[in-house]
DNA sequence: TGTACATCAGTGAACGCGCGTTCACTGATGTAC
DNA sequence: TGTACATCAGTGAACGCGCGTTCACTGATGTAC
């Protein structure tokens, strides 16, 4: 409790990350404001600015630790060999376990997409994809048809998990998004097989 | 230019609706304002009560507006007979064509998804879907493969658009939108046979 | 060990801005007789 | 055909709100000597 009145926070920049997650997670990307984020790490609306330029800098923030996350994530689901539909399905959980991440990442005009950190983890991320479908594929990685499967997979998945969290499908009946996924994507062949 | 001088506007609520997909398409959904709208439609910017309660009205009645226009197209692309892929290349088209639709439809959250004229548009639309999904695999459109198959297909059709849109896709240095989505797509075994 | 000083982190008041909403109003249109 | 009246569509001033941003400040920390 006393460590709350504190005028040095000690760890503020990491509690405002944490603060504007939460509150991406409420309202959304669009509306966070940094007042609300302050509000959230209980300091004064002032404090965000000596961490964070402006809100794309924070954003970028966020982005660069969401692509990190994805990359470990994906990196696990491939690790299990139990191919690509294993990898899809992590990228699905990543999306509905950390929607703040996900409304963020896939956002580069909220954000500085050439952030040098953020540009690391995010190659990270695509590399794991491209190797998933080249094993998948029994193709090296270099070869044409594995960025273009890689598109299309990331599609689809991405597609599920926006469409998903977006309440689009609802109307299916189904509360386990991904039991629902695990379904819609084995009925493509490529994926099953 | 008279005529834009009159005290009544004479088609007021469908200028506002132009205006609101304007609008949309540059700033974003969640960053219109009813006071630009009037703006852009040149008129006083309480006059858009008189058309729309409010901003979830507006959007409601761009998304249904949207669900037909996609109904049309999709369903135009079907009758052609060419599969699949056709229907799923129109739909990326119309996302590609109608950003302000696209960007609108599919997030319920900002209006009322229970409207009458919305939910039989969408029916439409999605019965174009589901009907091309049983032809291509041959099945009655009952049958629950189509269900899970339909999702498939939205999910990387929508993931391919959105990820377009976004800008996330810029990376492949391919300027045609289109002809990537036809080269990813035709990855995809169930979809290309 | 103590003292002086620079630097850093966070404060709180103040500002201008665009927004949604309300409200009394006025101009235009349609309809009854 | 004309007149009276109701209704509808759009106006413009006013309000309160939360926001981002600026700025002089103060409390806390680290370092030189």
């Amino acid at each position: 409790v006393s460590a709350e009145k504190r005028y040095h926070h000690g760890s503020l920049r990491a509690a405002l990350l944490e603060a504007a997650l939460d509150e991406i997670a409420v309202v959304g990307t669009s509306r966070l404001s940094l007042r609300e984020v302050a509000r959230r790490a209980g300091v004064s609306h002032a404090a965000p600015r000596h961490h964070f330029s402006d809100k794309g800098g924070l954003l970028t923030a966020i982005a660069a630790e969401g692509y990190r996350v994805l990359a470990e994530v994906t990196e696990r689901a491939a690790a299990t060999g139990r191919g690509l539909v294993d990898v899809g399905l992590a990228y699905v959980r990543f999306a509905l376990d950390h929607p703040a991440f996900f409304a963020v990442m896939f956002r580069p005009d909220v954000y500085n997409p050439s952030d040098g950190v953020l540009a690391e983890a995010r190659d990270d991320a695509a590399g794991v994809l491209l190797n998933a479908v080249a094993r998948e594929f029994g193709v090296d990685a270099s070869d044409d048809v594995v960025r273009d499967g890689a598109i299309a997979a990331w599609a689809m998945t991405h597609g599920f998990a926006t469409l998903w969290l977006n309440g689009n499908l609802d109307f299916a009946g189904e509360p386990d998004a991904l039991r629902l996924a695990a379904r819609a994507f084995a009925v493509v062949p490529s994926l099953r097989d």
